[in-house]
Parts: structure tokens; sequence; C-alpha cells
DNA sequence: TTGTATGCGTTATCAC
DNA sequence: GTGATAACGCATACAA
């Protein structure tokens, strides 16, 4: 528990100066092979490892990327752990630390870790429609990304699942079965309230698909407390023709709803949803997937590129496909 | 996009030296009104944040705390995430940033956080029984907080819920509800293979209230591909009395089987499990839930206690303790 | 109550 | 190919 070695106590070790054992580390000039390897063994004698801090200020780099993370969202706690996990992994891989910011510091939060100089890259996780995020990290001088598109995407670098097209896909396929109308099941009041962008473009997605295929839909919330029953009682009991279901929230609960009606998925209903693809797959769904994993590692890619200064010109917007997974909640 | 002010140049417009700035930061000696008033003003008009390496290299501390997160893990993403959320929000109530380090890092991930000097305190998830961390968290100059419970606790702070008396309520449940003869599913092979320490804890629990009730214990395994449902006709199909069922792992999965198989729990099936309470919800499942906010809080508290340097005698190991809620997979 | 001066452990610019 | 040395921005012991 003696006080932890410095590049100075590895110098003396080695017999070289200081500043050779910086650029051993850094591999910034050239060093003779035996040098570096007395330096090396030095290193790994005293387990010496450098300061962070240190290197932040004299280097101005942090080899640290935070991530603004809402923790109450729209999205379920699996399809957060994915973005998270993808991140951390990819930042490892380049040797860079991942700083963990509460969405619900609200703006400053991404003021304050820029302003302390905590880390080199920022990633910003479900940006609002208009989110004053956005406008701020326009004058900051570090590559932001986020996840998600806000409305003005202009000077920001946006990545996200295509929403849209998924929700092209979810009303398409029922059309497909030969659905006339659609009851869809969408996020509940206060998840719609917070602006969370992808409400809107999933939205826009299945009414223009409804439109195309003249698919009479029909909107139903998830209620606040999650009780799904009565919606979905209301949405599919007494009726003559076969339910077409899209499923947007709660869907374990409605999936247990459903069973509870009295109501097989697949045999006496057919339900699509959007949901992760563990959660699909749990339940035996027909979904598209929201694929948080591919989001994840493009929004890296990009970063790293900001950050080597390798990056092409700007992509402003850069969306993963959306693609369809039959499953046995829809009988073709 | 100018370069980032410092303390010196909040000095210069308050025209008073930069070390009376630091002081009126720390509040680590006594600043006449006037002063601080000038030098607050000063630092709201520069919009100034104090270097984050800077103050670690001069203060020798970060205010970060580093979290150890085992992202596969027998544990579902919700309470991974919940354990994640609360230390977040938790730091954050204190001025400490959270540094995510990924379990797959190993051991070197704990050695090079410290090393570096990138945090002021270490919280390690999901420790192992014979967990490497704990002997190196013994030899280290900063607190260590450990969220489950290793074999030798010898000089170590853990905290964790209590599966041992978790694993006794569920068993004493179904006792309770007559049932002779108890069908477990637990977890999968790899889960119990990677030696997460509270396997052998609810373990112990079950098979000791099972003991002292009486009560035979039929082990079932979660298959790799989580396919539960043969595991379940087998536990549960051609039997004349009411079948009785404590579910460990693959829940979701777990009740559709049910379903598919006809069998209504709560009706045909007395079925208890041990989950979040969001997931007990979703499912409607009578349930012990696992807690991590709790323990969460518990571990921070811990945890600025040491760092306060306020914390009564080491306690080696605390528990919070389990409680069972009924809901609709049991008729009592 | 305030100012001066030093050091924290690196990186990077000069010199050699 | 290597060694001095000056920042980097802040905290704090020492003066006043």
């Amino acid at each position: 528990m003696r006080k932890a070695p410095t590049s100075k106590d590895v110098a003396r070790i080695a017999g070289v100066s200081q500043s050779t054992v910086s650029y051993v580390m850094s591999g910034k000039r050239p060093i003779s092979e035996t040098t570096r390897r007395r330096v090396e063994d030095a290193i790994a004698q005293l387990t010496y490892h450098p300061h962070a801090g240190a290197r932040a200020l004299a280097g101005h780099r942090t080899d640290a990327i935070a991530v603004i993370m809402p923790f109450r969202s729209a999205s379920t706690a699996q399809r957060l752990m994915a973005f998270v996990e993808e991140i951390t992994l990819a930042a490892r891989r380049r040797d860079h630390d991942v700083l963990l910011v509460t969405a619900d510091e609200g703006p400053d939060g991404l003021r304050r870790v820029v302003g302390r100089s905590l880390c080199d890259a920022v990633v910003v996780m479900e940006v609002g429609t208009n989110d004053e995020r956005a406008r701020i990290a326009r004058t900051l001088p570090l590559p932001v990304v986020f996840i998600g598109v806000p409305e003005d995407t202009h000077g920001l670098e946006c990545l996200d699942f295509d929403f849209e097209g998924a929700g092209a896909l979810l009303v398409d396929e029922l059309a497909d079965l030969g659905h006339g109308t659609v009851d869809v099941l969408g996020w509940p009041r206060d998840v719609v309230e917070t602006n969370y962008n992808y409400v809107p473009r999933l939205t826009r997605g299945v009414e223009r698909a409804a439109a195309a295929r003249d698919v009479e839909l029909r909107w139903h919330r998830v209620p606040g407390d999650h009780d799904v029953r009565p919606v979905l009682a209301d949405a599919c009991a007494d009726r003559t023709d076969r339910p077409g279901l899209i499923l947007l929230a709660a869907i374990p609960e409605a999936v247990r709803a459903l069973s509870d009606l009295g109501l097989r998925t697949g045999t006496d209903v057919d339900v699509v949803a959007l949901s992760t693809e563990a959660e699909a797959q749990e339940q035996g769904l027909t979904a598209v997937s929201t694929q948080p994993r591919d989001v994840s590692r493009r929004v890296m890619e990009r970063l790293f590129a900001l950050l080597d200064g390798t990056a092409p010109e700007a992509r402003e917007v850069d969306l993963v496909p959306a693609t369809l997974v039959r499953r046995a909640s829809t009988r073709r």
C-alpha cells in the first residue's frame, strides 16, 4: 500500500530519462530495441500504471467516452443494456473508458462532462425531437454522436434504427395476411409526452403504410398502470373477423392479457410487435427488432472515426434498416 | 470554441488570486462574503468548469466511482440496469461520476482503474464464490464494495440480497400450500458454472427449507437454448397431484410454456419465482424479488461512509432481507 | 481573510 | 536515439 509508482520511478530503474519512458509508452518516436526492453521490464516490475489525471492534463485527452443515458425511458432495460454493453466493449477495444451520465442531469450533464474535460467524445442516447442537447452539441469542440434523430439534424451526427421503416413493415405484414383493420397498442401517455424522437417516426411509418395499403388503423394506448387487459378486450373481443394487432409497448403484459382473454396468438389473433430480439423470442412473436447492438457499433465506428480524424464527409443521419422475423404469433 | 477558461482566468476577472478561487470552490477556508460573490460571478460569467485531470493530479482524488459490471450474467437486464441506475444516481447526489468497467476485462480491470487513479472507490457487481478480485481488493488503498458474497469475506465489504432466505421463503410457500413435492427450474448450466456466488446461497436456502418441511425436491435445469417446454412437460404432465413449481430462471419462457401446456398458473399449478419486481408483476407471479435498488442504496451508503471516514466498524457482510409477495400464480 | 509558491505526473518541444 | 525542461490547471502549505 505504498505510493503508486510514477514514470520517474520507471525511468530510474530502467536507467533512462523520464521522457523516454513516456515515448516508449506512446510510441511517438523511435526507440532502440534495448532501451524499449529495459523500460518495459521496469514497467512490469513495478506494475506501473500511468496517472490518468496527469495524462489528461498534459496530453489534452482523457481516453474516455461519456455516455448520456436515460434510465427511465420508452426503451426496455434490455434495449438500454444492449446499447451500453456494446458501447463499452467498443470503447475498451480502443483503450477507452466509459463515463456514465444520467440523462436526468439534463443539458447540464453534457456541459459538465465536456467543461471538466472528463471525456474526448460523447454519446447521447434517446435524443428528443427538439432536444436542447442538440443545440449545445453544435457549439462543443469535441465529437458528439446522437442515438436518435432530432428534428433539426444540421451539423449533428445522428444514428438510429429505422423506426419509420419498421412501422411500415409491421403494417404490411398484417395487410399481407388480409387484415383490413389493424389495432395498434401504442406507448403510454408519459412516454409519448417525453418527446422521444422515435415515437413520431414509428407513427409516420405506420400511418403511411396503412394509407398505402388501405388499412384502417385503430390506436390504443397502454394505461399508466400497464394493465392492458381492458384495452385489448375492447379491441379484440366481440369481433366476427380475426383481429390483427401491433404491439409497441408493454409486450409481456399484452401477450399475457391475450392469453387471459382466451385468444391464442397466431390462431385467434395475428400479433406483430416492435421489440428486442430477446423479447420476441421469449414471447414467440413475429417482430421487428430494434437492433441496439448494430446501432451501437455504428455509433462507435463513427465516433472513433471522428476522433481519429478519418471520418468521411458528415452523414448527419444514418439509419440501421428494419427487418421483420416471422414467428408463431402470426399464421401465414 | 476558444480555449476553456481556467481558475486563473476566473481569478483575473474577479480580481483575486488563483488560490482564492480554489478555496471558494472547495470551501476549505473562510472567505469574505464580498470576494465570494465576485468569484462566483466570474465563474458564472465564464461558465468555468474545473479541469478534472488537474484536480485529480493536485488533489489526489477523482470524484469518480468505478463500477465493474457483468453484462452477460445470471441476472436479467432489468436487474443489472436497476443496480447501475441506482448507483449512478447515488453517486451524482454526492457529486461523483461513474466509470463503467466491463467484468470481462477480468481482474485486470480492477487493477487498471485503481492503478491509473481513475476513481476513488470501486463497486464490484456479482462477485464469484472464489473471486480473484476479492484477493486484489484487500491489497488496494481505496474502498472496494462487493455486491455478492464470496467464500472468504475477511477484510472485505460485501452487500447483497439474502438469497438463502429467499430460497427458504419459496419452499415454505409451496409447503404451506400443501405441496409435498416441489419442482425447481434452476439456472442453465453455463450460469452455474460461472461460479456466481448466489447460486449456492439460493440452493442452500431451498434445500434446508425442504429438509425442514419434509418436501421432496426435484431439480431441473434450463436448457442452453432456453426451450423449457420439454422440461416443464416432464415435470408437470401426467400427474395426479397439483404440481408446485419454483422458477429461478427463464421466467417469461417458463410462464409461456406452462400456458402452452394448457396449465393455468394458480389453477392447475402453483408457481413461485425468484425475479425482479417488474417481471413478477408482468407475469402475475407470486415471487420473491431481489431488490437491486435497495442493495445498491446500501452499497453506496457504505461506500461513501468509507470515503468520508465515517464508516462504523467493518460489517463484512450485510444482507437485504427477502420477502415474498403473493400474486395470481398461487391459489391460497 | 487573502496572496505566493510549490508540486502533482504526464506530454511534447527543444536541444544534443 | 536520447535527455533536459517547460507547460498543463489545480490544491495546499506557508506567509502575511
